[in-house]
DNA sequence: CAAAAATTTTAATCTACATTAAAATAATCC
DNA sequence: GGATTATTTTAATGTAGATTAAAATTTTTG
């Protein structure tokens, strides 16, 4: 038997079956993406996702899940990274953008989460709960330490939450937009949030 | 013959229609809402629709139709009340998020514009470009009388409309979150346009 | 109130996918 | 290299939901 190894190879797939549907939701919206334009991004038969998910639904729940991690591991990093509120935000935001627009991406918008079943849609959303909490957590922290001037930080968060994840709608992949973008609109989202000294 | 009356008639319907429409598309998604769902939101029958669209595709095109109708509305109206760019951003700001929230709305996200039918889809992508151009004109305005810091017009342009655009996202008609919207929203989207004086 | 026009419903049809089962091919392992 | 397991395809089937035509109802008008 092969288990590792096979094991690898069967993640990668269903890796690359995730980032092409992304690719294709976001491109041709939701209803516009049959399982055949996914699987014709690889040179599979629709057919063949079925060895990969169980179905459509299962397919748009795990491309959300997957931008969910991708949203989660740049925010752990922004904490991470950062020595004051200020710039863990900073630091996050940079590295959601570099997600968005570099070749980890591209990020499925989630538009369809009311359409998966309830489970999923219950974790999709307790998932996203999280993230926004965590954000708005940053806001508070660098309002704490002062870096960060003080707001409502539930409508400030949603604001640069919207901002980043509308990114998918006008950027398609032009290499030089997405140097302006990562240049540029971190510093944009957050000149906002600095205090008047 | 009822000419005149009837128009009237008709075209109230239609856009009952349209509001019916978008609030499904935004509540349920666009591919989890059939027409028995729209429809049944104003106790008709789906078959009703078909007297007032051709099809299902020219419905979601009428519902961004009128999306962009009152963005621009929004717009127009913001242009002609602010005195200096600053102003102008805000105030078109204000009443862009006040339609959102307000029993105007609900505006249709704009998820399946790749779904349309060529004429239609360009014909949105036309009037959303144009509606862009003239939120950058403004805050090309404002850089120009000193109402307004210089930036990139373009990513500031769009960190703005994504915030707004996404709104529908997080906002479902809880009318305590509307006055709250309404109240903060405009000066957190423009904080960061003010010069350091 | 009766005729004409506008609106809606009933009852089918139609079709684009999603989905499945079985067969075929490719990869891996001893 | 032959057996075993993993992956993909071929070829059907199933189905939700869009669409339509004709009939029924409601509204308007003179």
């Amino acid at each position: 038997m092969a288990r590792v190894a096979d094991e690898t190879r069967f993640e990668a797939q269903l890796h690359r079956i995730l980032k092409a549907a992304a690719t294709c939701f976001n491109q041709k919206g939701f209803s516009g993406t049959s399982l055949k334009d996914v699987s014709r991004h690889l040179g599979l038969t629709d057919a063949a996702l079925y060895y990969y998910v169980k179905n459509k639904e299962e397919l748009v729940y795990q491309c959300y899940l997957r931008a969910a991690d991708l949203g989660h591991d740049a925010m752990a990093q922004g904490i991470n990274d950062g020595s004051c509120g200020f710039e863990k935000a900073l630091f996050y935001i940079t590295y959601h953008v570099e997600i968005m627009v570099g070749d980890r991406g591209p990020v499925a918008i989630m538009s369809e989460i009311p359409s998966l079943k309830r489970a999923h849609r219950n974790e999709i959303l307790e998932i996203s709960r999280r993230h926004s909490l965590g954000f708005e957590e940053i806001l508070a922290s660098g309002i704490a330490d002062g870096s960060i001037a003080p707001c409502d930080v539930r409508m400030t968060g949603n604001a640069i939450m919207g901002a980043i994840n509308w990114i998918p709608k006008w950027f398609h992949g032009n290499p030089q937009m997405a140097k302006q973008l990562l240049a540029e609109f971190p510093q944009i989202l957050t000149k906002g949030l600095k205090p008047k000294d």
